[in-house]
DNA sequence: CTGAAAGCGCTTACAG
DNA sequence: CTGAAAGCGCTTACAG
């Protein structure tokens, strides 16, 4: 038999011969209350182990404190760090947080975003799918409730973004394998125009442009899934190229590994015939023969920053807001890319 | 400016001149209602796009149709999967869940109970921290409200649990290295006795018992924090063992891959010369080299199971239920003790 | 300083 | 088959 009994403000007030409200305003600390009467309550009500139930206040005054997540997929290292920064800096501010993935299908994400909705939250942050077509409903959603917009954006979304300076890493690193002699330098991106791989790819060609380094198609491969897998059997591709690279830039560290993996089972030296770099920072990058050269993406920072904006717009009240925060990255330099 | 005005039963009930209850049962389906009304209020709801505001139909049902869910560690790849599997079956039986953290720290996971509880969610699941020492608090709340404890348990604490068979899991393992040839097995556990730990260790010595191997005391190591790092470091006390073991089984992947990486920085040949096994089947024991052979936890199906019983439990109204459920484990065999 | 009353959006026992 | 009313636990404008 479970204990059903909840204590409520109105068993208090009984107790007390006191009325509800002034219970309540005790309890809150409200101004105009005798000091007696606030210690009174307050004693009496620590003593009956009182709890307000959140769920009628957030009901009452309209707001849940609740904030809705939606991730493309949970178990993935960068992901899990974004959830957790956004959960810290959540309970901080006083929000509780309803985890939801839409596991990279549009469909499901529309889906999501109308439960959420639905149930009331206070605000939602959001990483888009690939492929995310229809941004008719996330923009009506967004009129409704404040939106907030992380790592897997959309510029046709109007609202707050939280990203990394993706254009800018990706210059940055590419320059780095630069500075280390190469010349000849391959990008893995995906085939489709995901915001995060278009930027990446436009770092890359920034980074060419700058140093007269000639672009040459052949050097540019795409691949639908960036994974170790793709990674792997693009690897024999690179290897297979008229004038071999001296080089490969992969939009993330999975791909960079499967690259790696075909690299050392075809004898090719890291990086001495071929440097290889990511784009993550994921546990796998030190884990991987020779560790890996990537880009350090601060998912704590990311997710904490997102929050951050979500509730001052959730203050805010009717004011929608749209600005971009760019996150800094940085390039954490290992054996992939050292020059000896 | 946000657009505010949400659409409630009551303004379906004015629109259409009938009373609010009359729209409630409509919409609900339910029972002695007239063909024709069901189908007049449903469609005119539908063309309002009314959707129920599902805190109100919480607070009023005193439902909230939300499950709590505490992990010590998100980031981390087996407790992700979990949450997934938590996620997905929670979705399919209506219900939300609201994620937290308690970052390995038994006052912080107090809190977040106490939190869950105010909250008012219907039901508790509940990975223990390490060290989690006063069990009373966490009794106390399984009184009042649905516990399922799961992965991280106690024996302590009355309500159902999920877990793996830890005990034949690593009985099984550590088998298969015997009848790879190995003889003097070691094993790397946690000092502090947590229940994981503690059943692998049970295993590890039932498998050696089975066979007629002497337990030797200097092949028992433990380890604070069981981590790559550790592990690193309790490889150099391995190789300096008056008689050195040529099998170590680590009680997570991530220890297992420490070990791996000194032994090849000293030549160490595996498993030849010592054989390596793990516990978790992370990514990462695909990626070093040589491949780790290790026990599969299948997290999603953990989470999935967990939510099962929690939500069978909240349904069973004042029963409270206690049984332990294990979710069986398999073994994946790699290059870290392939016999050649 | 305190209390009575209304109301947040819904459901449901009661009456007809 | 339909409606009026009570009530879930709280807060707050209004009166005194």
């Amino acid at each position: 038999m479970r204990k059903k009994t909840t204590i409520t403000l109105k068993h208090l007030a009984e107790d007390l011969n006191l009325s509800v409200s002034t219970v309540s305003r005790a309890l809150n600390n409200h101004q105009d209350i005798s000091a007696d009467t606030k210690e009174l309550v307050c004693s009496y009500a620590k003593k009956m182990n009182y709890f307000p139930n959140l769920f009628a206040k957030g009901f009452r005054s309209q707001k849940t404190h609740i904030i809705g997540l939606i991730v493309p997929q949970i178990s993935n290292y960068f992901t899990s760090t974004v959830i957790e920064g956004v959960l810290q800096e959540a309970e901080e501010k006083g929000y509780r947080v309803i985890v939801s993935e839409s596991k990279n299908r549009p469909d499901k994400q529309e889906e999501l975003i109308q439960m959420m909705r639905q149930f009331g939250v206070d605000g939602l942050l959001l990483s888009l799918t690939r492929k995310t077509k229809n941004v008719q409903n996330i923009i009506a959603a967004a009129e409704r409730i404040p939106l907030v917009l992380l790592d897997k954006v959309s510029n046709k979304i109007p609202c707050t973004h939280i990203i990394i300076n993706e254009e800018q890493a990706a210059f940055e690193a590419v320059e780095h394998l630069i500075h280390t002699g190469k010349k000849n330098i391959a990008i893995i991106k995906e085939t489709e125009k995901s915001f995060n791989s278009e930027m990446r790819y436009r770092g890359y060609l920034k980074a060419l442009k700058k140093h007269n380094l000639p672009i040459d198609e052949q050097y540019i491969l795409s691949t639908e899934d960036i994974s170790l897998q793709h990674g792997q059997r693009l690897a024999y591709q690179i290897l297979s190229l008229q004038k071999r690279p001296d080089a490969v830039f992969t939009i993330t560290d999975d791909c960079a590994i499967g690259v790696i993996k075909t690299f050392k089972k075809l004898q090719i030296k890291i990086p001495d015939d071929i440097a290889v770099l990511g784009f993550s920072n994921s546990l796998n990058s030190t884990i991987i023969s020779p560790k890996l050269t990537t880009v350090d993406q601060p998912g704590q920072k990311i997710g904490a920053t997102s929050v951050k904006y979500l509730v001052e717009e959730i203050n805010n009240e009717n004011q929608v807001i749209s600005k971009t925060v760019e996150i800094k990255t940085h390039l954490v330099v290992r054996e992939s890319t050292l020059k000896l």
